[in-house]
DNA sequence: CGGAATCCACGCCGATACTG
DNA sequence: CAGTATCGGCGTGGATTCCG
């Protein structure tokens, strides 16, 4: 708790619109990308780090819990042996997923338009 | 340039999906709030600075730099005593902002949801 | 008026090591 | 497997000062 303190902070300051109240929520290098994988299905903790290349297990872990916070994300223990834990979106999740859609297409013909520094990777999709 | 190095860098590195390209250029805390002041019309420095309450004014500088490298937006500068400069969204910065509008009614949502932590701002809207 | 330059604090995020 | 703890770099953003 005395560094990057994730958990049990009321955020949502006072909003200026409704635009910051929402990337306030989506900030953070890997959100809106857990998001979007959450959006094709339930994940296990392994299963969202081996999807997100990159991501560290505490950047990870910080922001499933900022977005369990926020209520866009459930998260589910089973007690057993090996422990398993599921991640899932809730309907504010899904709907704030929807809501990406349009600024995600905005993107697919941005980087279409700059014109392939983009290299090819993996979970590119 | 020691310091927070602006502008002339060529970012876009290589996106995931769209969703990263798009939060990319609209991550940093005045970004999405500058493209939103700017929907309304041309707005002089001043005018945005006083439009933004709370923003430095190297940090809107700093973003406007980085707004008009990623081509959202158009700074004009008419040599005058006193000087005036003037910016505006490019055609792609007002896709951007089409595209921002779901996720701006989110918020809106969310905003509701929460239950008013907001407290009134000159801007609100 | 519209910046530029500098200093500095804080928080994001990565790497590593350890635990139940 | 699914975390937790800690350290540290570095980028982001704020305050202040100066310039054309």
């Amino acid at each position: 708790m005395t560094d990057t303190a994730p958990s049990a902070e009321p955020r949502s300051g006072p909003y200026i619109c409704g635009i910051d109240a929402a990337m306030d929520v989506v900030s953070g290098k890997w959100k809106s990308l857990i998001l979007w994988e959450l959006d094709a299905g339930t994940r296990r903790f392994g299963e969202l780090r081996r999807g997100l290349p990159g991501v560290s297990e505490k950047m990870l872990i910080q922001h499933l819990r900022e977005l369990e916070y926020d209520g866009l994300v459930h998260r589910e223990v089973y007690r057993e042996v090996p422990p398993r834990v599921e991640y899932s979106l809730t309907e504010l999740g899904r709907e704030l997923n929807a809501a990406l859609e349009p600024l995600a297409e905005w993107g697919r013909r941005r980087i279409d338009r700059i014109g392939a520094e983009r290299v090819e990777l993996p979970a590119t999709g």
